[in-house]
DNA sequence: CTGAAAGCGCTAACAG
DNA sequence: CTGTTAGCGCTTTCAG
């Protein structure tokens, strides 16, 4: 038997006969033959593997979305090549960089720069797609939720519930979803006259201690202020793990909300406001836009945005003037 | 020149003159030439990749060792290829077939079942470690931490606090880890004479909801529980959010201790007390051995337990008689 | 020290 | 409908 019969019954092709197929079919069985995936790369110039670019698995975000993407990944005959990157130009293109030695298919980046110079050198031909943080301008299909909407749904609930002194601790400066969660919050301080300090807006980069930190240093050094928008949940739970640690309640004292909705925020005892985003359906979808232009598909660079929705758990409540620390009740 | 000569420059062999190596160079970077790494797999039998089977990229524990195995196969030169499985035994083989026919160097298998038949034909000849589980008997290089003395560590800690009545929510019926640290409860069940009712055994499969009713369940049933300990991390945060519902404070009601050490135990709000594994060395440990195994090394199975550490955090306290529910104070 | 040639396992194009 | 052939891009003999 010719090995091109056997690559026809295996591909699948009609070229062969009933006959000739079951009995291929049969030795195939017999034998145990497993068809070499590099080999068939090699030669058709297509792997289905696709890279997935994050900077720490180990933040539930970006799990979630590891999760949406191996799982449609795995419907559709995608294999996934994880890399991780910390966070810098150079890692990421050095993560591109393998992933295109490998021959990827196609490569979903989620959370880099959006002052990248992509598409570079690296990763010419191949396609990609950006996830939680798209460039500027937006050169390649992304996907994520309307962070500005988003942010400012966040500030909305916090002003009905009478909060006018409003502290905003944000991610990377360098990001797409940090600066349009940032326009959010000011669109907010204009829109309600809110108190507008240029010291209420820190940057945690997306890190639990320094927003733990900034948390207590705000709070100390401001004391009108009882609300803080932190632009994810990692920083929101260091947030409310500092003022803990001041002894200030929430949301008695201060108010919290976070951003994206991971699952440890939802703990009964935490209990954090926040934006939630769909991540793993973000994955899916990323994975499915890859697979459009792995198909060929060449239009203008798609933005998707999938709802956001605000999950008002226990760490928001009505505003009221703080006694301060130390002091006697008023 | 020849490919050959290219070849031997990037290869770094010492048979190329430095004058022709120099040129080699320079065109390389002139033309911006990247090697195909497929095309290398091909010739060479070597992919450096490896394949990394988790049941659940989404629980922290396992983005720990992704993250560990991940940093590792970097510094080396190996990719990293995540495929999840659904914990069936036909998902385990669907995931090595894959990744077998992919050319994997070599596989990290975690928490897969000790009853699996391994090694399956679906992976004959490529080399494997197991994470967190091994096969009864063991088969095959393992690296974990020594669950059943990890254990006896909890249930000590738990003893000197005076409980005597004390529940086990297992994982996985099927798995080496949860059997050894159910054998750790017996141990200190026998040893210390504490109540011995098999109903305190129960089994939450891994899963938060699942511990949290259980919680319910045990606490409503026996009156004189006070604490409980759970197989792993996810599960004692289930039952931490069970306890709360039924109205029971921990740690003055019931302590509740964990297994992992996850870090959103550790967070101020949730303080659970927990045997914590190095899960990052673990993934790191895992990738050194399978690369041990991929030189060539051919000696009998290799068991690597890594340290693990009992950290007492806020969910344990001395044991007091609990107030009946609805009764008055006594 | 360098080049020519063979071939890894597969698929596509072409003949029979 | 089936078999033969050529090559995907690399590495590795083996000659020169």
């Amino acid at each position: 038997m010719s090995p091109a019969t056997v690559s026809s019954v295996l591909r699948g092709k009609m070229r062969v006969s009933d006959i000739t197929r079951c009995k291929v079919e049969e030795a195939i069985r017999q034998l145990g033959y497993r068809p070499n995936a590099v080999a068939r790369s090699l030669r058709t110039h297509e792997s289905r593997a696709i890279g997935l670019v994050v900077p720490d698995i180990t933040n539930p975000f970006y799990a979630d979305i590891a999760q949406g993407v191996t799982l449609e990944a795995r419907d559709n005959g995608y294999t996934v090549v994880l890399v991780t990157t910390d966070e810098t130009y150079e890692s990421v293109m050095d993560a591109a960089r393998t992933l295109v030695d490998r021959q990827v298919d196609g490569i979903i980046f989620t959370n880099i720069g959006w002052d990248y110079p992509m598409p570079a050198r690296a990763i010419e031909g191949v396609p990609y797609v950006m996830v939680n943080r798209h460039g500027n301008p937006v050169r390649a299909d992304y996907v994520g939720v309307d962070n500005y909407a988003g942010a400012l749904a966040a500030m909305q609930h916090l002003v009905d519930l009478g909060h006018r002194c409003i502290a905003f601790i944000g991610g990377m400066e360098n990001s797409s979803a940090s600066q349009h969660r940032l326009e959010g919050y000011r669109a907010a301080v204009r829109r309600w006259q809110l108190q507008a300090d240029p010291d209420l807006v820190q940057f945690g980069h997306l890190r639990y201690d320094q927003a733990l930190s900034l948390a207590m240093h705000l709070a100390n050094k401001h004391g009108h202020l009882t609300a803080i928008f932190a632009a994810d949940d990692m920083m929101a739970m260091g947030v409310l793990d500092g003022l803990d640690e001041i002894g200030l309640r929430v949301p008695e004292d201060i108010s919290v909300v976070g951003f994206d909705g991971i699952w440890p925020g939802a703990l009964s005892r935490v209990q954090l406001t926040t934006v939630v985003q769909p991540r793993e359906e973000i994955g899916r979808e990323a994975m499915r836009l890859i697979q459009e232009r792995i198909r060929g598909f060449n239009g203008e660079p798609q933005v998707v945005q999938l709802p956001y929705c605000l999950a008002i758990r226990k760490s928001t409540a009505r505003a009221r003037r703080r006694a301060r620390r130390g002091s006697m009740t008023i």
